[in-house]
DNA sequence: AATATATAAAGGTCAAAGAAAGTCAAACTT
DNA sequence: AAGTTTGACTTTCTTTGACCTTTATATATT
């Protein structure tokens, strides 16, 4: 507990309370603890990760900043475990679907969000193996609008 | 929040309301503000430009004025122009996230399937240079769920 | 009076500098 | 060996300033 890593996780985690989320700024706190401005970044990838029940967001530039959110309800909840064991490996459409199909059930979703989800994971949407993200996010994108304009959008 | 762009922009959406467009000079904006007046150009292409759902015209010389002119109406072509312009390329998170926005205020779709979509356009669900398609999936179901566990989607 | 020219008053462009945060691998600890 | 710390380099977003273009108005010329 004597490294600095674990001070620093401990001073997020005591200043964020009760507190769903925080707003940090990198080179502050780095200054604050004395150390490399990347070390923060150690701290969020091994302390705040996902499997801690954490994401990041963070923007660049002036005015740039760090927000770290804490997941609810991350002790043991279905969805997670769903997560576990069923999407850390490839998946079908269809078991997309029916793992979809169960949360609207459980109303964990609803199925105006089922149906826009559905319709970017189709083999289409996901098509091309092209490394580059953008143009993948652009098909994903697109295939949701047309589907949309389709008209395929009961509800 | 920290940075004068985003002050200038709260700015003008404050003063515009609900009204559908707005008269400004660039001169006096920038005094006000205490910034180049190049500033106000940048704070113009990157926050109120098409795929925000505005359009900028101006007029130089004695008496100049730039007037930012919100969008209001569409039919699907207004769609199919949006995909034709912006979805053939690749298109980052950000600009993806403005043509929902967009794209709400004009009732195409609602918030519930904005919020869903922009879950699954993150670098981070899109991340994975992985040529198996089913993995990319996997990831884009799981990015939308780890938000939703959020609680990001009241409303 | 009509037309040409000059001047001033806007706004536009673009690239460089600045201000954050991200990445990654090497070095260091335990 | 595993986890931590550091620093050089990269990427992204913002801010600034020098220089450019357009337009209105004032002034000069015929």
């Amino acid at each position: 507990m004597a490294n600095v890593s674990d001070i620093i996780e401990n001073f997020i985690l005591s200043t964020m309370g009760n507190a769903t989320d925080i707003n940090l700024s990198r080179n502050e706190l780095a200054d604050f603890f004395n150390c490399a401005p990347s070390q923060i970044n150690y701290v969020l990838t091994t302390r705040f990760n996902l499997n801690r029940g954490y994401i990041i967001q963070s923007q660049r530039g002036g005015g740039g900043f760090i927000k770290i959110v804490k997941l609810k309800d991350f002790d043991n909840h279905y969805v997670y475990k769903i997560i576990e064991e069923n999407l850390n490996k490839p998946i079908s459409y269809k078991d997309a679907l029916y793992i979809l199909e169960d949360l609207v059930g459980k109303s964990f979703i609803n199925k105006t969000q089922a149906q826009a989800i559905s319709y970017v994971l189709t083999d289409k949407a996901l098509s091309n193996p092209i490394k580059i993200e953008g143009q993948l996010r652009a098909n994903i994108l697109k295939s949701f609008l047309i589907n949309v304009l389709r008209g395929n959008n009961n509800e």
